[in-house]
DNA sequence: CTGTTAGCGCTTTCAG
DNA sequence: CTGAAAGCGCTAACAG
C-alpha cells in the first residue's frame, strides 16, 4: 500500500535542473533540447532527456524564459466592454491574427471603467507584453504620459484619444454616417432623431457632426439629436415621445449611434407601442445577430469588425518589428444592411 | 534644436539597479520602498528613491518578481466560445470576484477548438497562474493527466469532464429541464422536439435524458429528439419540416438546448415560415437579450450566469488557499422566463 | 557533441 | 537604518 503521499508541500514543480540531473546531464543540453537545437545532441542523450521530462512532467517556466530573453510573444488586448458584440468580434479578429503569428493573446476587460483600464495597462506593461491593442474607455494625462514613454507598441481600435499619437484602426465614420443619413432621406423620412450615449468619445462626435452636416443638404427636413444613458430608459421614453409629438405629421426616423443603444431603443419602442417600420424608422450602427428577427427587421450599418481586429494586430506587429512609418489611421468602410425598419412609411 | 534622438535602440527599460544608482543607494532599499516596507527607510532616502523612480519612469518587472516569489496573483480563464453571451456573463462574474480579491484575470478564448484549449492550458500553467477557471470544450487523456499532475487549482464551469475529478459549477440541469418540459406540457403541447448540437457534452446529455424521462410521465404525448450542427441550417430546416409533417394535427413545440442554437432555430423558422407562438411552441435554454423583441417573444430558461462565474472564482480561491474539502459540484437553479412563444396554441 | 558559467530583474537573508 | 550577496529558472557564450 502506498502511503507515499504525506502531507508535505504539494511537490514543487520540476525545474530544468531536476531534469538535467535526472537525465544525468547539464542544464544546457536540456535547454537545447527544449529549443529545437536537437541536431546538436546525440540520440542517446536526447532519449534520456525526453524520458526525464516525461517522468517529472516538466514544464519550462515562461517567467524565467522571458526574463532571460526579454521577449514574451504575448499581446495584450484591452477591451472597454466585453458585453458588446462589437468588441467580441474585434477580439476574434485579433485572436486569429495572433494565432497566425504565433503570438498569444491576453484579454483584459475594463468594464468601461477608467481605473480598470489604467490597472490593466500597467499590468500588461509590467509583464512586458510585446504590444497592446486597445479599445479604450478614454485616457487621462497620467496614463498617457507613462504609456507614451514606455515605448510599448500600441494600436487603438475604434476610438481615438486626444493628445495621444498612436496608430488607429476604425470605421470611416464620416462615410458611413453620410450613407446612413442619405438612406433615410432617400426612403422619404422627413424628421430624423440622432440618438447617442453621451458624446464623450471621438467616434460618436464624428457621427453626430456628419449627420448634422448631411441633413443640412435638405434644409426642409428636420434634424434632431438626443443623448441618453444606456440605463435611463425613462429618459429615452420621454425623448421618443417628445420627438413624436413635435413632428406629428412627418415621417419620423431614429438613428442609433451603436448596437448597445439600438437594443435599448428597440425595447423602449416596443414598451411604449411604437412599431419600427410602421410608426417610425429605425437604423442603428453595428449589426446585430438578431436584427432580422426583431419585428420587420432592423436596418443596420455593419462594421467589418473582425477584419478591423485582424488589421489592428497586423499594424501592431509592424510596430513591434520596429517600423518607423508615420502614424497610420486606417478607416474601414461600413456596409449598410437594409431591413424592414427603414422601409418607406 | 534637439537632435538628441539618434537611431539608437529605443532606450531599454529602467531596472531596479538603475533606480538604485540614480538614487545613490542599493537595490535592497529600492525593493523595500516598492514593497511597502517604507518604515524601514529614512525620509531622505525615500525622497531620493521616489525621485529616481519618477525620473526613470521605472516599472518593476512582474516577470522577475514572480520568478522570485513563485506567486503571480494571476488567474486564468479559459472560455470555449467568447461569442456566446453565456460565456461573457460567466466571465464578468469571475472578473468581479477577481477584482474583489485583488487578483488579475487573464482570459483565453479557445474558439471551441480542442487544440487551443490545450495550448492555453499549457500557457497559463507555464506562466504559473495561481489557478484556472475553465469552461471547457472537452479534454482528452493527455491534457487531463498533465493537468491532474500539475497541482494547479482549477474549477470547471458548466461542463463536467469525464475522468477528471475537479470542482464543478453549473446549472441544476435535471431540475431546469424538468421545469421546462413540464411547462410545455402544461401549456398543452402534445409533441415536443428536443433540439441539440451533437450531444458530446455532459450538460447536453443530462438535459436530453431528463427531457425524455419527464416526457414518459405523459405517455400519450410525443417526445422527439434531433441533433444539428450550428451551421447546418439546411439540416435544421429538414428536421423542423419533418417534425411538422409527422404531427400535423398535434400542438407542436421545440426545445433548444442552448442560446446559440435558439438563434439559429429562430432564423430557420422565420425562413420557412413557421411562426413561434402560433404554428409552433419554442423554448430555449439560456436567456437572450433580444428574447422579448423577437416576434411574440421567446420563452427561455435563464441561468444565473454571472453568479456562477462569481462562485467559481470563490471556490477556486479556496483551493488555492489549500482547502482539502472533497470535490464540490455546485448546481445553481435556473429561472423560467415565460414569453409569447410558449403560449397555448 | 557536451558542460560550465554568467547573468536576466528582483527579493531576501545576513551582516554591518 | 542600509547594502552586499545569493539565488529564483532559464539561456547563451565560451570552453572543452
Amino acid at each position: 500500500m502506498s502511503r507515499a503521499k504525506t502531507t508535505q508541500t504539494p511537490a514543487p514543480r520540476a525545474t530544468i535542473r531536476d531534469v538535467a540531473s535526472a537525465a544525468k546531464t547539464g542544464k544546457t543540453s536540456v535547454s537545447r533540447y527544449l529549443n529545437g537545437e536537437q541536431h546538436l545532441l546525440s540520440d542517446a542523450l536526447k532519449e534520456r532527456i525526453e524520458r526525464a521530462i516525461a517522468l517529472l512532467d516538466y514544464q519550462p517556466s515562461q517567467m524565467a524564459r522571458s526574463l532571460k530573453s526579454g521577449e514574451t510573444r504575448l499581446i495584450g488586448l484591452i477591451i472597454a466592454d466585453i458585453t458588446n458584440p462589437y468588441s467580441v468580434e474585434v477580439m476574434r479578429g485579433v485572436e486569429a491574427a495572433c494565432r497566425q503569428q504565433g503570438l498569444t493573446l491576453l484579454v483584459c476587460n475594463t468594464n468601461n471603467e477608467f481605473n480598470q483600464e489604467k490597472h490593466y495597462l500597467q499590468l500588461l506593461s509590467s509583464y512586458r507584453v510585446d504590444g497592446i491593442v486597445v479599445n479604450a474607455v478614454g485616457m487621462r494625462e497620467d496614463a498617457i504620459s507613462s504609456l507614451q514613454q514606455s515605448q510599448l507598441p500600441m494600436v487603438l481600435i475604434d476610438r481615438k484619444v486626444a493628445n495621444f499619437s498612436c496608430d488607429v484602426i476604425g470605421l470611416n465614420n464620416a462615410e458611413a454616417t453620410t450613407e446612413v443619413t442619405q438612406h433615410l432621406l432617400d426612403q422619404g423620412f422627413e424628421a430624423i432623431l440622432f440618438l447617442s450615449e453621451p458624446v464623450t468619445i471621438n467616434t460618436r462626435l464624428v457621427r453626430l457632426h456628419t449627420f448634422l452636416k448631411q441633413m443640412q443638404k435638405e434644409p426642409q427636413k428636420f434634424a434632431e439629436q438626443g443623448e441618453v444613458e444606456l440605463n435611463d430608459s425613462a429618459g429615452l421614453e420621454k425623448l421618443l415621445l417628445n420627438f413624436t409629438e413635435r413632428y406629428p405629421d412627418k415621417r419620423r426616423a431614429v438613428i442609433s449611434v451603436n448596437g448597445a443603444l439600438t437594443l435599448v431603443i428597440a425595447r423602449t419602442m416596443r414598451k411604449i407601442g411604437i412599431v419600427w417600420g410602421k410608426d417610425m424608422g429605425l437604423l442603428g450602427f453595428d449589426d446585430l445577430e438578431w436584427a432580422e428577427l426583431a419585428g420587420v427587421g432592423i436596418t443596420t450599418l455593419k462594421q467589418p469588425t473582425y477584419d478591423m481586429g485582424y488589421a489592428a494586430l497586423g499594424q501592431l506587429v509592424k510596430r513591434i518589428q520596429g517600423s518607423d512609418e508615420p502614424i497610420q489611421e486606417h478607416a474601414f468602410s461600413g456596409e449598410l444592411i437594409v431591413r424592414g425598419s427603414t422601409q418607406p412609411i
